[in-house]
DNA sequence: TTAAAAAGTGCAACCACTACACTTTTGAAG
DNA sequence: CTTCAAAAGTGTAGTGGTTGCACTTTTTAA
């Protein structure tokens, strides 16, 4: 594909030796325990460039989101036939709940965001801005225009399921109750 | 009830004269091109004190919104036999959304938020801390537990539908359509 | 009258983040 | 190989929101 250059390399790996030293510090003592100056000192790096790299503190945890959008869209756009979005997209919030538990490693990384609301309303950010291109994917399948409200709806309500369900002891239980609502509201209003 | 004496009245005379010059200067400026400093002054005060009553700049914006909670809850509660709870949470938003085109000093207040990435976000978040209370009262009404998670999820999606459907041009038949979905998922999980 | 509680003040500091002027590295064109 | 401009990186000095601290003033209640 697009060949890297020498100097593209670099960068790369300078944003990564970033990203790792933030990661470390944060699991080790907390993310309002550690100050962006030492980042950058273990790292080995000023903090300009740290902040050249990363657009806030709390970017340095949050990478590379664009696969997994595509992942995102790929499960409305692919599903098999005969499966109704809803039914799609609680498939995969349940596989990647159940993919969390598995790595232990995840796992703590989930904690850490999780009991740190600057963390916690960062990541929901993160994530919520998905919301418009999944829009217009549900829009694209069922035939409407690019900005209806039922689908701009449903892309919001999905994505805020999340966390809904990541709350809750039993997840799996959980997705099934919430994207039943989901499920079943979707299925009246579509007329085919 | 409760008699105010001088001091309170007082430290609710000063809270609401830094709530006063922060709401004008915003008003005239925007709300990033304003110093806490210069709202301290404009109230007399200082800004340790100003931080004393608001625990954010952003704060300076949101007041009580103990009242606003519980209007909300009275919408579900004390709503007409033989109507839904979503469509009693749908009719609020829309005679709240009314409300609003109407006072042209609310809509101008309401522009400076939206515009206002950092408002924005916070006036999100406040407006989310009332799912808890929301939710309890869903599930008091149709004999669930406390925390169960169709009522939390539903409580969850009638607050974020308000944002949906603010960002339409058609609030009214927005309402309808993202309500709408609800309505039928909520109706169809309800056995009784 | 008095003493404790609470409100307010000014100062110094912390921390995330930015603007700036600068050096060094790198890629590519002549 | 040379040269030159773009890009990456640096250090310093700031800004602005926010907090801790030691202090004075006001208010309440005993």
């Amino acid at each position: 594909m697009t060949e890297l250059g020498r100097r593209e390399r670099k960068k790369l790996q300078t944003r990564q030796s970033i990203a790792d030293a933030a990661l470390e510090l944060f699991m080790a003592r907390g993310f309002d325990d550690v100050g962006v100056k030492e980042i950058a000192d273990r790292a080995d790096v000023s903090v300009t460039t740290l902040f050249k790299h990363f657009p806030s503190k709390e970017a340095l945890l949050f990478d590379e989101d664009a696969e997994q959008e595509a992942a995102l869209l790929r499960t409305v756009r692919d599903r098999p036939s005969g499966t109704s979005i809803p039914k799609a997209l609680r498939d995969y919030f349940a596989a990647a709940a159940k993919g969390h538990a598995d790595h232990p490693l995840f796992a703590d990384f989930q904690q850490l965001v999780q009991t740190t609301p600057a963390l916690r309303a960062y990541g929901h950010r993160m994530w919520m801005r998905h919301q418009e291109a999944l829009a217009r994917v549900i829009a694209a399948d069922i035939g409407a225009p690019e900005d209806d409200v039922r689908c701009a709806a449903l892309a919001r309500f999905a994505l805020e399921a999340r966390d809904v369900i990541f709350d809750r002891p039993d997840r799996e239980r959980a997705a099934d109750e919430v994207f039943g609502l989901l499920e079943h509201g979707w299925a009246a209003d579509q007329q085919s």
